[in-house]
DNA sequence: CTTGTCTGCCCC
DNA sequence: ATTCTGC
DNA sequence: GCAGAATGGGCAGACAAG
């Protein structure tokens, strides 16, 4: 053997986590995966998975992990956890297993907690960020599995008809494989990192970029992995449950790591608190990574001080119920002043306008459409007064007919902004309770091209609240 | 370049 | 977006 | 009754193929 070789081979043992059967210069021992025996982590961790099942109160993340301290998280500990989870339907259960899994993972390797939550979450970024993985559920996924299995591409489609789900045609191709090498183990940062590096990837020659890195983190799965691999490609995990339990969790989890401050005393239930303080955190801040970090850094109950409102990060608007009679809503509010305004037939908007002028207008699922109304961002600055140095608009952009209609306007507003008709206008309003009146009222929306609309409570008490989604 | 295929925290 | 389901 | 998950059609934009 050469000496160039030699190195090779050198460092290709280093990468191989325990051969199951010992690979000499010479030989090269095919190794069916069924039949190989398993490596002392898969098997320990296999054997106490199960652990994760049990209520939050008896568990011990201690007794759970089989890695050194700081040691990357193996996808495999999130993969079994997801199998667990296969089994179960109740939302309770599932929390506490992520609630335990999670826990785990804070007590291991803190810095891996960032990375397990969007996988978890079955998420790679912000969402106004806007990165996305851009290639489907089909094709190229397909192309990927039967890559890196070796497998036609014509097998792998008939397997999916037939089995309807990608991840058991993948688990099924992996299985029956016969592998040289045991890969080297996934981890939870080498998945999300890749996913992130597969959403980046653009331009020509893109689709097959991503379909090799693909291949690269599917070729290094084992056991359960390539199922749950191949739904976290194919954005669907299939578990029963998504961002809010996952968020719920997380709160849950921090409560049983709490070394920051305990919670405030008149709290009943710290963990449904917890919970709660968690999902409204990133409904007014939908970012993982700083609510991770300040969870990490100050603990649960400091949350609400430390994530806030950000100008430039959108909140997830407030979101309306549709109902189909005018009587209904009097029934609804019927203690209740409330206020119809017409709903116009448009696309959400919301617009940051930041100290130093900048505008960002997302949509109602965040997504970055300042580019696309620069007509819009160029008007804000001329109707602001000078006394409004930021603010944050929650409206609806429609087209207009300047020649045509005209607009009440809404006082409370009215104090911070000019009105310019087709420009920028309040939404035309009645506040009444005369089914009548309000009837009239629908219709004429109706008329001037409007979807129907819209009631809100005019009570001090009521408030603009971001969704709970 | 033109034409065809595939995508989307889509839902306009 | 609408429809379905489990809690 | 509710929240969350599952599902579907349609259209504009991105990328590949020729």
């Amino acid at each position: 053997m050469s000496n160039a070789s030699a190195k090779k081979k050198r460092k290709l043992e280093e990468t191989v986590d325990t051969p199951p059967t010992r690979v000499d210069d010479k030989t090269l021992v095919l190794i069916s995966d069924s039949k190989k025996p398993k490596s002392d982590r898969v098997t320990k961790l296999k054997s106490k998975f199960g652990l994760l099942k049990k209520k939050p109160s008896d568990f011990d993340p201690e007794k759970v992990s089989c890695w050194e301290k700081r040691e990357r998280v193996p996808f495999m500990f999130l993969s079994l956890a997801f199998d667990l989870i296969a089994a179960e339907s109740g939302r309770i259960v599932i929390t506490h297993i992520l609630c335990n899994m999670l826990r785990t993972v804070i007590a291991t390797t803190p810095d891996d907690l960032l990375p397990t939550v969007y996988l978890a979450a079955n998420e790679i970024a912000p969402a106004h960020e806007g990165i996305k993985l851009g290639m489907g559920k089909g094709s190229y996924i397909i192309k990927a599995i039967s890559e890196a299995f070796g497998r036609t591409e014509s097998h792998v489609e008939q397997q999916y008809t037939q089995l309807g789900d990608l991840g058991l045609v993948a688990n099924g191709s992996r299985s029956s494989q016969t592998m040289i090498f045991m890969p080297k183990p996934l981890t939870v940062v080498k998945v999300a990192d890749t996913l992130r590096l597969i959403a980046k990837e653009s331009g020509k020659g893109s689709k097959d970029k991503k379909k090799d890195l693909m291949k690269a983190l599917l070729v290094a799965t084992t056991d359960c992995e390539p199922l749950y691999l191949t739904r976290l490609l194919q954005d669907n995990l299939r578990l029963g449950f998504s961002r809010q339990t996952v968020l719920a969790a997380l709160g849950q989890a921090a409560v049983y790591n709490e070394e920051h401050s305990k919670p405030p005393p008149n709290i009943k239930n710290p963990l449904d608190e917890a919970a709660t303080i968690v999902k409204e955190v990133f409904s007014m801040l939908p970012v993982y990574d700083i609510i991770v970090g300040a969870l990490l850094t100050s603990g649960v109950w400091n949350l609400p001080k430390t994530c806030n409102l950000t100008l430039g990060v959108p909140v997830r608007p407030m979101l309306a119920k549709a109902t189909t009679r005018v009587d209904l809503i009097l029934e609804k509010f019927k203690d209740t002043v409330f206020t119809a305004e017409y709903k116009y037939d448009g696309e959400r908007a919301q617009i940051y306008y930041m100290e130093d002028g900048t505008v960002e207008i997302f949509s109602r699922h965040a997504e970055r459409n300042t580019g696309k109304y620069p007509d819009v961002a160029l008007v804000l600055s001329r109707l602001k007064k000078p006394t409004v140095k930021s603010f944050i608009l929650d409206c609806e952009v429609v087209t207009f007919n300047r020649e045509k209609e005209k607009i009440l306007p809404l006082q409370k507003l009215h104090d911070s902004f000019e009105e310019d008709l087709g420009y920028f206008q309040f939404a035309t309003a009645l506040t009444s309770n005369d089914i009548g009146e309000l009837q009239e009222f629908l219709k004429a929306s109706i008329d001037i091209g409007c979807e129907g609309l819209m009631i809100k409570s005019l009570y001090s008490n009521a408030t603009y609240e971001p969704a709970k989604y």
